[in-house]
DNA sequence: CGATGTACTTACCATATGGTAAGTTGTCAA
DNA sequence: TTGACAACTTACCATATGGTAAGTACATCG
């Protein structure tokens, strides 16, 4: 199969496991919404858990590869974070995936590859503790907020449909308009608050 | 049914749907924890969606009625935020399937109830603007601060077998122990920053 | 040409799923 | 005693599920 084609498969599939999780979708439902029979993707994957596993994997390749750099060390961590907040089209749905798989991976906790998100996260910490303000945080200090701030993120980026029906179209707009502003101002004020109350 | 009884039913459901989602769990196997037939369960709920949607209820309902009140707009803001944090026993679970509702209510999202957040939401903002720092804000911007916050906590929540996963059950530990110490700094910096770069 | 391999398809299959229909048992009030 | 009702059980069922086995169509290479 075409790298190409292989790509477009995985878009698809991760998709659909972003809105349905690993239970909510069948291979057959994959397949079908490829055009291929549920036979032909068996083939090319071998198992359900397979195709998966293939699917994190690449989240989990795309988290390592993009990182930004920039000279002052606050801009760095900022926009790394805030990347998360816009993510490249066709990467929209990862958060989802790597929600769902935070709520599943009890179950999956021994599978191979569950740790993605370990570099990405050492990586977040340690841009953190390059901040003047943040040099002297503890290991734990420094991965707490990064977390903290990551929650804020990820939480939010899986909202849209509850606001939505929660707020209505048109509030939810302007919530979502104005957002990235008060998430970078939360980024701010966690920095500039600094490891601990040492004001 | 005696009440008691129902009420132990949906501890054993909501547990059941927070570990494995809706469609991971059967209603068979719900039945078969309680050591009742799935021909039992459905004679008492008539269907499945129909027994979700009891757990979901009931989870809205604790919500709303766990009010705590404080003299100080900012100590009761705090202390509500926080005690989510922790959940009193058998409301463990609670976080879990909010958060799988939240992933997966695209599909639900005529379900009658989904909004339950809904009071709760609005509740928090208008604790945030009793703060003074923030009595001139805007409803979306103290709203986008409480979202962000919820997050923060929530994503941590869930996240137990992950970062024991990633770090070992020992650091885990220690993350955990201090995490609400770094939740409450956070908080504080928040509320100090106000709606706006107003500094 | 023949061989090998890849990308499938057709044909199955055991098991699980949510749900229906109809009967059984026990309780309790009139 | 009888009748009504709730709390089940037994017996089914259509459909979907993940997966296997074996065959076919086609392209590429020696």
């Amino acid at each position: 199969m075409a790298s190409n084609t292989r790509e477009l498969l995985l878009d698809r599939a991760e998709s659909l496991f972003a809105e349905r999780g690993f239970y909510g979708v069948s291979i057959a439902a994959i397949a079908n919404e490829l055009g291929l029979t549920k036979q032909a993707l068996l083939h090319h994957y071998g198992s359900k858990e397979r195709l998966y596993g293939e699917v994190l994997k690449r989240i989990s390749t795309r988290f390592e590869t993009e990182t930004p750099a920039s000279d002052d060390p606050t801009q760095a961590f900022k926009s790394y974070i805030l990347k998360l907040q816009n993510p490249m089209p066709g990467q929209t749905d990862s958060t989802r995936v790597l929600m769902r798989e935070l709520l599943d991976n009890k179950r999956r906790a021994d599978t191979a590859g569950t740790w993605y998100l370990k570099p990405f996260l050492e990586h977040c910490t340690a841009m953190l503790k390059a901040i003047p303000n943040w040099r002297e945080a503890s290991d734990v200090e420094a991965f707490a907020m990064v977390y903290q701030l990551l929650g804020a993120i990820n939480y939010y980026g899986i909202s849209a449909p509850t606001l939505t029906g929660i707020f209505g179209a048109e509030t939810y707009a302007e919530i979502d308009q104005t957002f990235p502003g008060h998430m970078e101002r939360l980024i701010d004020a966690a920095i500039d608050a600094g490891p601990r109350s040492t004001k």
